[in-house]
RNA sequence: UGGGGCAUCGUAUAAUGGCAGUACAGCGGACUCUGAAUCCGCUAGUCUAGGUUCGAAUCCUAGUGCCCCAGCCA
């Protein structure tokens, strides 16, 4: 194969588990069946993103077919409120499952009979040792464990306790039952695992009609079976579990799916576990699980992210074997890159200081053009409000400027972006504070636009807004949203510990064009200077919108000056 | 020797016995009406030690390091 790379990122070179596929396909199976199978107890986050664009990009790419399935074997656990919420991430990612939709549940008369058929053939025995008893029994890392006294049960006894159990009656966690495998094996899952327990539990779909539920190992690997799936693909700690996915489907003797696991997700400066975002979403440490510090897809959503830039993200990171923190950054790069190509333009003033051209008339207004996309020139001009009074960001200007600092200083020049070239000639300070609270300026009729004619450089171009037509916003600047590039790292302390006070900075009273004042529904822009934006879905309402920062745009002059401006 | 897995620039990933490549990050430059984008360049890697071979990231041997497993969770 050659080592052929694009400029994307990613080699035309096959991960290892699409060449696998790819062989497979060769010798003798049809078309590539696979499954993204959730279990609703939990919103889905980027590192499900990666499992979705794997399992759905598979069945895309080879003529296949991939169904979506909820895990939902254990009712004390989940929610019908997630899975709405699942089913929306899956379709805001572009995948269709078309009419795939299926439900552990709806196999479990099915896994029933098969745990009959075991029964029968001496294969799985009812236990009625304790929790606690199981695991004395099961033995350490190190050591075997022993053989439980029900192990020798007959069949005819299990069989009519199985029955009892699926009746109800018996109380929860009174009997188990278990697969007779091998209770020294050297793989904690062949030491006999169970496959039911006993819950008097309300399934949201199946309702009372179950009192035992099947645990994970006896329900997935059968499911997948069922569907006739090809390919069972599922992360590195399952890796132990398939011995013991091949021993069931090899004893009940039907249509064989293969596990084959990849390295789950993880990405610096967050966490990517249902569990600790569970944490913080209860705990009140974020807003809720779309809160766009979030990294579930609902929050990436909210924050601004597309579709695209994740799954051209996923694409990038590759599928492996290895564990592995992404950094961050590289997801900002891809939705720098989709957004860059698509965001409309504008300019918005964020910590706003006002600023008097001093030449120009009084009560006079003029439209300038502005580019909306100077990526794609089909997405046109607009017209911008000009006048006497402005805004422009309080960190263009500075009374006492370091070297190589392009913007507004004492008699020095700037370009108003689209406007005019302007001289500062003074300011004013508030006489306690000693904080600047406007500049004069002076500006050259001449260079209307911003162009130069006579060819003079001027190096500083800022943004400004109009103050007399600027629409109030408010901004909401997300940072991420813990301090350190992986808050699990450290076992003494708790995660939380590590979560960044400055996550969310709301700026409520931003300079907007006028346009921006009443817009709705999902626009991404650019603020020029200062990042990416969304109008945020939940908060905003009209006439007063609230923004949220996507990713700000690469900075070289704040990493230049050591962060201390811009 | 409890079982299973993984080791390639800072971070990811490619090379399947034949030039260690790509992306992100970093650094420098060009260009620029966004200190953005774009373009050019630079820095930087095969866990260790042996062995096989004309040739090893790749095969063999022995180490080392890291991850997962003792739920009636998934």
């Amino acid at each position: 194969m050659k080592p052929k790379a694009d400029n994307n990122g990613y080699s035309e070179s096959e991960d290892f588990i699409r060449a696998r596929i790819r062989s497979d396909l060769e010798s003798g199976i049809k078309k590539p069946v696979t499954r993204f199978p959730p279990e609703p107890n939990g919103y889905l986050h980027i590192g499900h993103a990666k499992s979705i664009c794997l399992n759905f990009g598979i069945a895309e790419e080879f003529g296949g077919e991939c169904n979506l399935r909820f895990d939902d074997t254990n009712p004390s656990k989940e929610d019908i409120e997630y899975e709405e919420a699942i089913k929306e991430d899956v379709r805001w990612l572009g995948f269709d499952w078309e009419d795939r939709i299926y439900y552990a549940s709806d196999y479990f008369e099915q896994l029933y009979e098969y745990a009959l058929q075991l029964i029968g053939e001496g294969k799985a025995y009812v236990d009625d040792l304790s929790a606690e008893e199981i695991r004395e029994y099961r033995g350490t890392l190190s050591e075997p464990g022993r053989e439980s006294p029900s192990r020798e049960r007959s069949v005819e006894e299990n069989l009519r306790l199985f029955q009892a159990m699926r009746n109800g009656d018996f109380d929860d966690g009174q009997y188990v039952l278990r697969a007779k495998i091998d209770m020294a094996s050297g793989n904690m899952n062949m030491r006999d695992p169970v496959m039911y327990r006993i819950m008097k539990k309300s399934h949201p779909r199946t309702k009372d009609s179950w009192s035992i539920y099947p645990m994970y190992d006896w329900a997935h690997g059968q499911s997948d079976s069922i569907e006739g799936i090809t390919h069972s693909l599922c992360t590195l700690e399952f890796e132990d579990h398939r011995p013991l996915y091949d021993w069931f489907i090899a004893q009940l003797g039907i249509f064989h799916s293969r596990q084959i696991e990849f390295a789950r997700l993880n990405l610096s400066y967050t966490v990517l576990s249902k569990r600790n975002l569970m944490k913080l979403v209860s705990e009140g440490f974020v807003s809720g699980w779309d809160d766009p510090r979030m990294p579930t897809i609902s929050g990436l959503r909210r924050r601004g992210y597309t579709p695209e830039s994740i799954k051209d993200f996923c694409r990038k990171i590759g599928i492996t074997k290895q564990d592995s923190v992404i950094d961050m950054e590289l997801l900002e790069h891809s939705v720098r890159e989709d957004l860059n190509r698509r965001a409309q333009r504008m300019m918005v003033v964020l910590d706003p200081l006002k600023v008097v051209i001093v030449n120009y008339p009084e009560g006079k207004e003029e439209e300038l053009d502005a580019v909306n996309n100077p990526e794609d020139p089909s997405m046109g001009k607009r017209k911008v409000p000009f006048s006497r009074e402005l805004f422009i960001e309080r960190d263009d200007f500075m009374e006492d400027p370091p070297k190589k600092f392009y913007r507004l200083s004492p008699g020095s020049e700037v370009r108003l972006r689209y406007a005019y070239i302007v001289r500062c000639v003074g300011f004013e300070r508030d006489p306690a504070t000693g904080e600047v609270t406007e500049v004069h300026c002076e500006y050259d009729p001449d260079t209307r636009g911003g162009s130069a004619p006579d060819g003079r450089k001027v190096r500083g171009t800022i943004h400004w807004v109009s103050a007399k037509s600027a629409s109030r916003v408010t901004v909401r600047l997300y940072d991420r949203l813990f301090t350190v590039p992986n808050p699990m790292a450290d076992k003494q302390r708790e995660f939380t510990e590590f979560l960044n006070p400055d996550s969310l900075r709301i700026l409520e009273n931003c300079a907007a064009e006028p346009a921006l004042g009443d817009c709705a529904g999902d626009i991404n822009c650019q603020f020029e200077r200062k990042g990416y934006f969304v109008l945020d879905s939940v908060d905003s309402v009209s006439g007063a919108p609230v923004f949220n920062r996507t990713v700000s745009l690469r900075d070289s002059w704040s990493r230049q000056s050591g962060g201390k401006v811009g």
